[in-house]
DNA sequence: GCCTCCCGCCAATTT
DNA sequence: AAATTGGCGGGAGGC
């Protein structure tokens, strides 16, 4: 639509000309804050519909990100797609229902993936690399490596999806990784070469490790893993957190009490739990089962998997020094030590996106900017009521299942 | 110096 | 033809 900048002007610089655009902080333009910030901007009972021109101009950032988010977030079921620039808003009420789904296709998808032995690695495989008809694929180095031959999609491919290729497959793909067996924390690289065959080299490999750390990104603002480091190595890995104290608002979902109390210590491995009566028959028309899983028992490279349970424990630690925000939680965000339940909003963070920051809007700033006061106090009061919504969840199924266990102080 | 990952060009798709 | 979607990777900020 229009012609764009290689660099963006930021608020201050528009302001203070001079200023040497101090305080600038990537962290300001995180997907993962930007994510929360669109949570905290839609995750409301009276929303339907979502547009994707409104959502980028309230949030202040381009069309571009909202993309990124919208792609994962639908993954995980929070939103569906209704039509070009319409999104329709399910809640976190969905996630469960998403997640099972996802675990059974990948289940599904995997069959015999899973040995009978304790650690398994289900290998999923996305293509890349597809057909080069006479382009010839990969002149240099003639690596070995090929075994993931890719399945041609003899059968599925039908004049279909050059589409869904990165984002959206890539998160579920990733989502299952942790919702199909039983891993707790995977490492970057660790995700990276599963998620592909580890045979790629550095570009592919490069590029896709990026996507990672989107998604990631949003995953984490929505509490479904966390970044953290491999306990021994300082490599970083994600743990997933899956829900916990969730399951707000209904909409009209029939399933909306189910998990949370998936948390089964020790035994129970391969904790394939069947469609409960719960078939669902959604009909919507995405019917991709297009992408090829592909499982192989690799011994070299096993995933270091932390039997799930007993989470609690070890990420103690330090862990949630990762939260985004820029300037430090501060504010009240220090009540809980108690980790997992941690939820910080940015308010500096948050209304200093509203404003204009792109010289496309830098006109008309103070419009937009009284404008966006009113989205402010309006987040601040939707933040607020979830903060304690949260709190009061999680300590809820905290106290309930380790009662006792864990030195309750709260101030 | 390596790790993160934002930014936005531009190709593919859809309207 | 215009507008939407989004792959992709350069390269700058963050340790």
């Amino acid at each position: 639509m229009q012609p764009k900048k290689k660099m963006a002007l930021s608020y201050s610089d528009i302001i203070n000309p001079s200023s040497k655009h101090h305080t600038y902080s990537r962290k300001q333009k995180s997907l993962g804050l930007l994510c929360t910030n669109f949570l905290t901007l839609y995750n409301r009972d009276d929303i339907d519909v979502i547009g994707l021109d409104e959502a980028a101009s309230k949030l202040g950032v381009e069309r571009r990100r909202i993309y990124d988010i919208v792609n994962v977030l639908e993954s995980v079921g929070v939103l569906t797609r209704k039509a070009k620039n319409k999104y329709s808003w399910k809640g976190f009420a969905a996630v469960p229902k998403a997640l099972q789904e996802l675990k059974e296709e990948g289940l599904r998808d995997n069959v015999n993936a899973i040995d009978k032995q304790s650690n398994n690695s289900a290998k999923v495989v996305d293509d890349d690399e597809d057909e080069d008809d006479d382009s010839d694929s990969n002149p240099n180095t003639g690596s070995q490596n090929e075994n993931y031959g890719i399945i041609r999609s003899t059968a599925a491919s039908r004049a279909d999806h050059r589409r869904e290729k990165s984002l959206g497959l890539l998160t579920r793909n990733f989502v299952k990784l942790f919702v199909c067996s039983n891993a707790n924390l995977i490492s970057l690289d660790e995700s990276a070469k599963l998620l592909l065959g580890d045979g790629h080299n550095s570009s592919i490999m490069r590029t896709k490790v990026r996507r990672l750390y989107d998604i990631a990104n949003v995953l984490s603002s929505l509490k479904l893993i966390e970044k953290t480091h491999a306990a021994d190595t300082r490599k970083p890995a994600f743990r997933w957190l899956g829900l916990r104290g969730k399951s707000e608002n209904g909409s009209g979902d029939p399933l909306a009490p189910l998990e949370s109390r998936k948390r089964t210590f020790g035994a129970d491995v391969t904790n394939i739990s069947f469609k409960r009566s719960k078939l669902d028959s959604s009909v919507d028309g995405d019917k991709s089962h297009s992408l090829k899983m592909q499982k192989q028992i690799k011994d070299e490279k096993i995933v270091t998997v932390a039997e799930r349970g007993n989470v609690d424990q070890d990420s103690q630690q330090n862990s949630g020094s990762f939260q985004f925000g820029p300037f430090a939680p501060v504010s009240m965000a220090k009540v809980g030590n108690s980790e997992e339940v941690t939820q910080i909003y940015d308010w500096e963070g948050l209304s200093s996106t509203f404003r204009p920051q792109y010289h496309n809007q830098a006109d008309n700033s103070i419009v937009k900017l009284s404008q966006s006061m009113e989205i402010v106090n309006r987040l601040i009061f939707a933040a607020l009521r979830d903060l304690f919504f949260h709190y009061t969840e999680a300590w809820k199924s905290w106290y309930t299942e380790v009662a006792g266990k864990k030195p309750l102080h709260i101030s």
